[in-house]
DNA sequence: AGCACA
């Protein structure tokens, strides 16, 4: 079949086109380097570099033709060739009379990031683990996931492009570290551009979607009853469909954590009705019931794997109790029920501080959390913005920080002392982390 | 060094 202009492609003399054709450009070549060049014979409408295989060729578009044939008929005679950063450009009329730029919504920078997570086990990474990645680099609003011919994807929505694209930046083309991912997972790289979205639409909370602006969307019954998609937990196991009451596991229990310590630190997303504690393994664990599924949620989402101490201390593991109601017998320092009046009013439990066990000195992780991938996974320690009230407050020196979300408490004030609480809140938490920047390369490799 | 898309 002949072509639609069936003149051989390659010839030396193209009809004259306001727009020209440029070749063996050096690599990524910018915009601003092809109108520098067509600058001095007209005015450069329009541009499209990076084109073609080698992205070595592009287009400059002169307002008027005249201008075009300015250009190509100086440097026709010129001793000196056309040049960009000193190589030479070879130039010639388009056989187009107009650039189109289809400028793809990937190449403009949005608030909301297309993800795609390449590798055999892409589909097994949880919605929860992409939240942790991204949420080092600020505040996420909302993840969608879907499956599409590209593969397992996801839709990750900051406030603004500049945060968007600070994560992308950072995150592009590397792997997730694998301390985050379930062990027996390969390798799980995540390609990176921008979605022409701006706000993405979540109806309910499920294991495909998340809207972490909103703690009190319905939860889709696919994510409650027993479709057994639950996304993949931080173990590899299967999590727990979700529940009002929470299973927290404290590990490095550096200070004793009191119920009152838990109360306070739960207590941030919602009214909390009973906390039993109590040994497992060595360890301690609590189960905290919550009125309804979403508090409980919203506390796992964000309280999961970070530390009640700075330091790394006291680092909180939660997961949903298959318990939807406590029995509380007796309240003591282990257990409580704080829905009722006639259990509940001891007054030994209550004014108490955090004791050092060992009594190590503390240090901070600030926004180096990525530095150190064998242990110590995620803890967005935001480095600013509080301490100050809780230290005076009369904590011992060794935490002198404590969970974000008590902002505006006194950490070690009893629970009826408390001021009221703002909005139930994960929002402070993520925000103030800061960009993790160069901290957060070295796990991502390439 | 030779005409763009996604």
């Amino acid at each position: 079949m002949a072509s639609v202009s069936s003149q051989p492609q390659f010839r030396y003399t193209q009809p004259p086109s306001k727009v020209l054709h440029l070749r063996n450009l050096p690599w990524e070549c910018t915009e601003e380097e092809l109108i520098e060049l067509g600058k001095p014979f007209g005015k450069v409408v329009n541009t499209k570099c990076n084109v073609g295989a080698n992205r070595n060729q592009a287009f400059i578009e002169f307002a008027d033709l005249n201008q075009a044939i300015a250009m190509i008929s100086y440097y026709a005679s010129s001793s000196e060739p056309a040049q960009v950063r000193g190589k030479t450009v070879y130039l010639q009329y388009s056989n187009r009379q107009e650039i189109v730029n289809n400028k793809t919504s990937a190449d403009v920078a949005g608030n909301v990031l297309l993800v795609t997570i390449e590798g055999a086990d892409a589909r097994l990474v949880s919605i929860d683990v992409l939240h942790l990645v991204f949420s080092a680099f600020g505040f996420v609003h909302k993840i969608t996931t879907f499956e599409k011919t590209a593969g397992f994807q996801a839709l990750v929505q900051f406030s603004d492009s500049e945060t968007a694209s600070a994560a992308k930046n950072a995150l592009d083309g590397r792997s997730i570290p694998r301390y985050l991912l379930p062990e027996h997972l390969g390798p799980c790289t995540l390609r990176i551009t921008f979605s022409a979205h701006t706000d993405l639409s979540v109806k309910f909370q499920s294991h495909r979607s998340r809207d972490y602006t909103n703690p009190y969307l319905p939860v889709a019954s696919s994510a409650i009853d027993g479709s057994g998609q639950f996304s993949m937990g931080f173990d590899g196991r299967k999590v727990e469909p979700e529940s009002n009451v929470l299973l927290a596991s404290i590990e490095n229990m550096q200070y004793a954590v009191t119920l009152d310590v838990l109360h306070m630190v739960f207590s941030a997303f919602g009214p909390i009705q009973k906390i039993a504690m109590f040994d497992k393994n060595g360890g301690v664990q609590a189960l905290i019931q919550y009125p309804d599924v979403q508090t409980a949620i919203v506390a796992k989402e964000a309280l999961e794997g970070h530390c009640i101490y700075d330091g790394g201390f006291c680092k909180l593991h939660i997961s949903y109790s298959r318990h939807t109601d406590l029995s509380i017998k007796v309240n003591n320092d282990r257990s409580r029920d704080y829905t009722s009046p006639v259990l509940s009013s001891q007054p030994s439990v209550l004014g108490q501080q955090p004791v050092p066990i060992p009594g190590p000195s503390t240090h901070q992780f600030e926004g180096a959390q990525y530095a150190s991938p064998s242990d110590q996974p995620v803890i967005h320690q935001p480095s600013a913005g509080w301490a100050t009230s809780a230290a005076a407050a009369g904590a011992p020196p060794p935490p002198p920080q404590s969970m974000p979300m008590q902002q505006h408490n006194h950490p070690y004030m009893p629970p009826g002392t408390m001021p009221p609480q703002p909005v139930p809140g994960m929002m402070p938490m993520q925000t103030q982390t800061g960009l993790p920047q160069s901290a957060a390369m070295p796990p991502y490799s390439h």
